[in-house]
DNA sequence: GTCTTAACCTGTGGGC
DNA sequence: TGCCCACAGGTTAAGA
């Protein structure tokens, strides 16, 4: 479950176990901790101090003796948190990663079917890689103009660059550019002025709609997913929603890009 | 430097 | 039924 509306979603859940002390971790995978090891034997004993949100990554602020530090997650392609209620861990035990057992009878799984996610322990609040969150007040349709404009790149792919803007992955990406009318194969060379701004109100729109709505609906049974139905993206051959013509799918930096060749210009 | 592609991993569904 | 390919919400190292 893993753009920024549904990593979102997540991050307000798990606010739930704010407060709590940790009594137990268990690494069922060890090759999920990439860094910073050294701080697992800390865990044990700390609390929880709170959960943020830096485009796909989840953030749990831990303490410990006037230490502070953060458990790092993302959830990479089929990676989810769960919130678990006594010992009932056993629905979700086959791709289970990593569990954190708190006070009270709360576990929290971190379960990946694909291995794709990761997890890392660090000091530091903030991932400098990464590019300006699109929830941002800070982001502004100039700011995406001075990011993407001199970019001989698809603007579809210069969407999906976390060092640009962080937390926009394929289904979002596809979604703000047919809500902006923008084609996804047109460089960033080649956008016109007004057109970041459409692209800015789209970005915003459909991300703060897909929060609302709980993030998209994948229609997965093992991993949790929202409400929110994507306009364009998965919709191969059915009629675009504004103008009716074939909605067509073409490769863009190896991801399936869905668009419609009518009315995106 | 910039930009693109393929690999990482597991599971599912379609065609033959 | 089995086999092979394409595909899936992401990131990143390697190649061009
Ligand atoms: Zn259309």
């Amino acid at each position: 479950m893993p753009e920024l509306p549904e990593v979102e979603n997540t991050v307000k859940k798990l606010k739930a176990l704010n407060g709590c002390l940790v009594k137990g971790v268990f690494l069922f995978d060890p090759l999920v901790l990439k860094s910073g090891k050294s701080y697992l034997l800390k865990i044990k004993g700390s609390k929880i101090k709170g959960f943020f949100r830096q485009g796909k990554y989840i953030f749990c602020n831990l303490s410990k003796e006037r230490c502070n530090f953060y458990l790092v997650i993302h959830l990479g392609m089929s990676g989810f948190l769960a919130i678990k209620e006594k010992d009932d861990v056993s629905d979700v035990a086959e791709y289970l990663r990593f569990l954190l057992v708190f006070n009270k009878g709360f576990f929290l799984a971190f379960c990946d079917i694909r291995k794709f996610g990761k997890v890392f322990i660090t000091k530091k609040p903030l991932l400098t890689s990464l590019g300006e969150d699109p929830l941002s007040p800070n982001l502004t349709p100039a700011k995406i103009a001075y990011l993407f404009k001199e970019k001989k790149q698809k603007i579809k792919s210069l969407l999906l660059r976390q060092d640009l803007l962080s937390g926009i992955g394929n289904i979002y990406a596809d979604e703000a550019l047919w809500l902006a009318g923008i084609k996804p194969t047109r460089l960033g060379t080649n956008i016109k002025e007004d057109e970041w701004t459409k692209l800015y109100k789209a970005i915003k729109k459909v991300l703060q709609t897909a929060i609302k709505a709980g993030g998209t609906d994948l229609g997965d049974e093992v991993v949790p997913s929202g409400r929110y139905t994507p306009l364009v993206y998965g919709r191969e051959g059915f009629p675009c929603s504004r103008c009716r013509a074939k909605i067509v799918r073409e490769k863009i930096a190896s991801r399936s890009s869905y668009f419609c060749s009518r009315c995106q210009k």
